[in-house]
DNA sequence: TTTGGATAGTTGCATAACTAACTATATGCC
DNA sequence: GGCATATAGTTAGTTATGCAACTATCCAAA
């Protein structure tokens, strides 16, 4: 086994993802503070019904990178919200289609402004090309586990 | 408000943390399949422990980034699970000491090796200089929210 | 046509997270 | 001494995650 680049004391904050997990927890304050009643993961689906409305289930899984039960009720609860709605396929009827509501239609500029702004904080200080890096390096991450 | 320096589509990654995400499922899958019945939460405040024996919750909470219902219970369940064991401070009676057993003791070596192979299987191919950026980076961000 | 495998989604169970409200103990000031 | 305040820890309620087992539907090959 090649001796691994991260002393000790650092991997255990790479494990952890103690840097996601403080914006997430910013991005929650924030949205509490502008009033938006919702939770990151909430938002997370509702940001891929966004970019493309009418998205089965199976598709938020694997946009999002969750299980299928983790948006089973993700979904249930977006629906108690009145923020999606589901809709069978009519061409495969054991497929969901979600849908945005009115409601969560309106909600998409308000909620991508505060997490403009939290990105902002989150990376105050830090250079474009040191992001870049960063990128890179994460989404090698991934690419490295999937 | 600054144009954030992330593009839209790449803010959603950043914000849910899925490098991260994916290093601790793979994490939590290499300890299952080298029979290691703990979850990486459960580690994490056995890594502390590891580090200084003895610490008491509240210093727990501090050291991994936990509030103190999350300690509590992760200490319950560390305790139905013989690995940990609190004490009651002489000097302040309000404070738990949380200690290792023999049991946990054990686990160290097992786990970190585990951790290492983890995240060299995480790390491949990204160069030393680009780990120490990223590094970098991530404290950065850290710190900007703290 | 039927049967068996794959796919979409749901449900149950255990663990964990955050918030708020609570108990108990300690401390400092009058 | 006694009261206010701060600190350590627990409990309750809601949301979310992962795994395993389940139902329903689709599809393809015998």
């Amino acid at each position: 086994m090649p001796n691994n680049q991260f002393k000790r004391g650092e991997l255990y904050s790479f494990m952890t993802g103690m840097a996601s997990t403080a914006v997430a927890r910013r991005l929650q304050k924030n949205f509490k503070q502008a009033g938006i009643e919702i939770t990151i993961e909430q938002w997370s689906v509702l940001y891929h019904l966004w970019k493309q409305d009418g998205l089965s289930q199976q598709e938020l899984c694997k946009q999002s990178f969750r299980d299928k039960p983790s948006i089973t009720r993700l979904v249930d609860n977006l629906e108690k919200l009145k923020l999606v709605k589901r809709v069978p396929s009519k061409a495969d009827r054991r497929i969901n289609l979600v849908y945005l509501t009115e409601a969560s239609q309106t909600l998409q500029h308000e909620t991508m402004a505060v997490a403009s702004e939290t990105l902002n904080e989150a990376l105050n200080g830090v250079s474009a090309s040191d992001i870049e890096m960063c990128k890179a390096v994460l989404q090698k991450v991934y690419d490295n586990l999937k």
